[in-house]
DNA sequence: CCGGTGATATCCT
DNA sequence: GGATATCACCGGC
């Protein structure tokens, strides 16, 4: 089985689950399986990085398919994606959560703050940390034998679920248009995330007009709701 | 639940 | 140039 990058992140997505990336560094390498990903559609995408334009950040999720972007955020953590999509595009698919499968030992090295195995790639910013990956390995080019390379699922999962994305504020949180986040049921490294606080009113001083009562819940998502703040 | 932490983008003068 | 707001989050309480 192949796995063609020069299609959209909706596509791509959901045929990385269950799939490997593997990375290799002067320590050792670490390679994961990917149980959860999100699709970012570049343009056409209000929550893509890629919405208004290119920036010196976000470049690579401009350049062809077949490379990474990471980007830090938070302060302090890293986020990896894998770019998408035909040429001239900007999709890309954020590796969310995985289970390490080698180099369990450096990965444990470099995620001492884990308690347990399923929390060295739960969520994207540990995961990026439990692969080693950082600002430096954005733009790096995939390739078999490389510093990192993804390979494709030996078998396809049983199951895939969809849902809203995580953290996305604004329209393209919206669970009904964009349930363009992936991943097997039943993987215990399935981030679920606590719902983010609800942001301060945009007007400093106004007393904050109570939300709108009884907005929707997220449809589709057993256990695990994402965060819907803004708007 | 909360606070840390700093790059990035977007607004301003 | 500067000020401000936002953030594809994590860990500890």
């Amino acid at each position: 089985m192949t796995l063609d990058l020069h299609r959209c992140a909706l596509e791509v997505a959901p045929d990385l689950l269950g799939a490997l990336v593997v990375v290799r560094g002067p320590e050792g390498e670490v390679a994961v399986r990917l149980t959860e990903v999100e699709a970012y559609e570049g343009a056409r995408d209000p929550g893509s990085h890629a919405y208004r334009g290119p920036t010196p950040r976000t470049a690579p999720m401009f350049a062809p398919a077949g490379r990474l972007y990471v980007y830090f955020t938070y302060g302090m953590h890293w986020c990896a994606n894998v770019v998408c999509g035909p040429d001239g595009t900007a999709s890309a698919v954020l590796l969310r959560a995985g289970e390490v499968v080698t180099g369990l030992e450096l990965a444990r090295s470099r995620r001492p703050a884990a308690r347990r195995d399923v929390d060295l790639g739960r969520g994207p910013a540990r995961l990026a940390q439990a692969l080693g990956l950082t600002g430096a390995d954005s733009d790096l080019v995939l390739r078999r034998g490389g510093r990192a390379e993804v390979r494709p699922p030996v078998a396809a999962p049983a199951e895939i679920r969809t849902g809203p994305r995580v953290g996305v504020a604004g329209p393209g949180g919206d669970p009904g248009e964009f349930p363009w986040r992936f991943w097997i049921p039943g993987e215990p490294t399935v981030s679920t995330y606590r719902p983010g606080k609800a942001r301060a009113p945009r007007v400093p001083g106004t007393p904050g007009a109570p939300r709108t009562p009884g907005a929707p819940r997220t449809p589709d998502v057993p256990g695990t709701p994402a965060r819907h703040t803004g708007t």
